[in-house]
DNA sequence: AATAATAACTTGACAGTGTCAACTTCAATA
DNA sequence: TATTGAAGTTGACACTGTCAAGTTATTATT
């Protein structure tokens, strides 16, 4: 970020990691690979060793940039002064979506399995920023036998999910507006404590 | 699985197949390989085009294949003789779970944005005989504003959502047992109707 | 039964890949 | 100014998918 060019090309990590984002737009994981980052930087094909010590730590740092992305696009979503908590989970909802459908390389990337970084601080950092983002719209929530943590797994796995099978079936053509009416459908009935944090509670069954 | 060996090899399609799936099973998608695949089968390294024209064209034979396991495992926990509706939804989603938890490559593959070719009837065949278990185990569920679909599509995302993200955070560690217990937590409550498979319905929009 | 046709498999090649080792260049510091 | 070390280059290696051409064995045709 900062102006300088130390060097040669003056970072070229973040012009790698620009440009990964770039192939992974384009063409997907199958297309990505060090030597056309390195091209498309215009720099030498072994360049790129020196920022990431193989392709699993270029995916890890791709995988934190999608991160930040996503959890920009969650709050986006997010009305500034929340009026009713079933809203805001349907806005963020909405950037869910949003992402996974405007960036299908970059979320199959981070969801698709592809083996990462565990010890990649800045990349574990990241996933819980984002994972914060759900925490704080299931928190009105109230608790059943699973405590709050079942309440965000249920939202996160239901939400992501959808995003999933969108994705999945997108020849069966869904875009971003039916995806969100879609949204709307299955979110199921939700119970909301006017404190959100303590009340004894349980949910049925 | 018939004796007969026509030819050099005597169908070399299906060990492929299995050499996949066991490579799938060690290593994951990144160990998956043509060339292995032959090695693996004692055969040189261009036999497999005459049987896949394609990495792609593999990659569809297997998730075929991980279709067919699939529904078998989730039919397998399938209560004979349902009684209560919601135990047969929980059931399904333990073999859900279970084909989730035990082949992790193959499961990645089947959901993790890999290409597949979407003209390959037997993929198609395979794919849609699973969902035929979600549509029937949802059959029973009251149809709201969204329909039929709409109920398939919340159960489906739900389990599926919570089987990505038990893989995903799997260092974090939970167990098959504990995958259901969590399942069992974060499945809404369901309202049934009595008479599931004949209702004058409609899908919304 | 002899021959033609064809499916199954092999061999060899090609471009592209990740990764490593050795080298060069340049910026900063002592 | 000399040295150090990071940033980038060059060249190599083993491995990958894919194609073209050749070989072998089974099936079909006459």
């Amino acid at each position: 970020m900062t102006a300088k060019k130390p060097h040669h090309h003056g970072n070229l990590r973040a012009a790698l990691i620009a440009a990964g984002l770039e192939l992974l737009q384009a063409g997907g994981l199958e297309t990505l690979s060090m030597r056309k980052l390195a091209a498309k930087a215009g720099v030498s094909h072994a360049a790129p060793a020196h920022h990431f010590a193989n392709l699993t730590a270029l995916h890890s740092a791709l995988m934190t940039e999608g991160y930040k992305m996503f959890t920009d696009s969650m709050r986006a979503e997010m009305p500034l002064e929340p009026r009713d908590p079933r809203e805001t989970i349907l806005a963020v909802g909405r950037g869910y979506l949003n992402f996974a459908l405007n960036n299908e390389g970059l979320f199959n990337l981070m969801f698709g399995g592809t083996p990462r970084d565990h010890n990649d601080k800045g990349l574990n950092q990241a996933a819980d920023e984002a994972y914060d983002v759900l925490r704080e719209i299931c928190a009105p929530i109230v608790k059943g036998e699973g405590g709050s943590q079942a309440n965000e797994l249920m939202i996160w796995a239901l939400i992501h999910g959808l995003a999933r099978l969108v994705l999945h079936t997108k020849l069966g053509s869904l875009d971003t507006e039916q995806a969100f009416d879609t949204w709307r459908l299955i979110l199921p009935p939700l119970e909301f404590s006017a404190y959100p944090s303590d009340i004894t509670n349980f949910l049925a069954k």
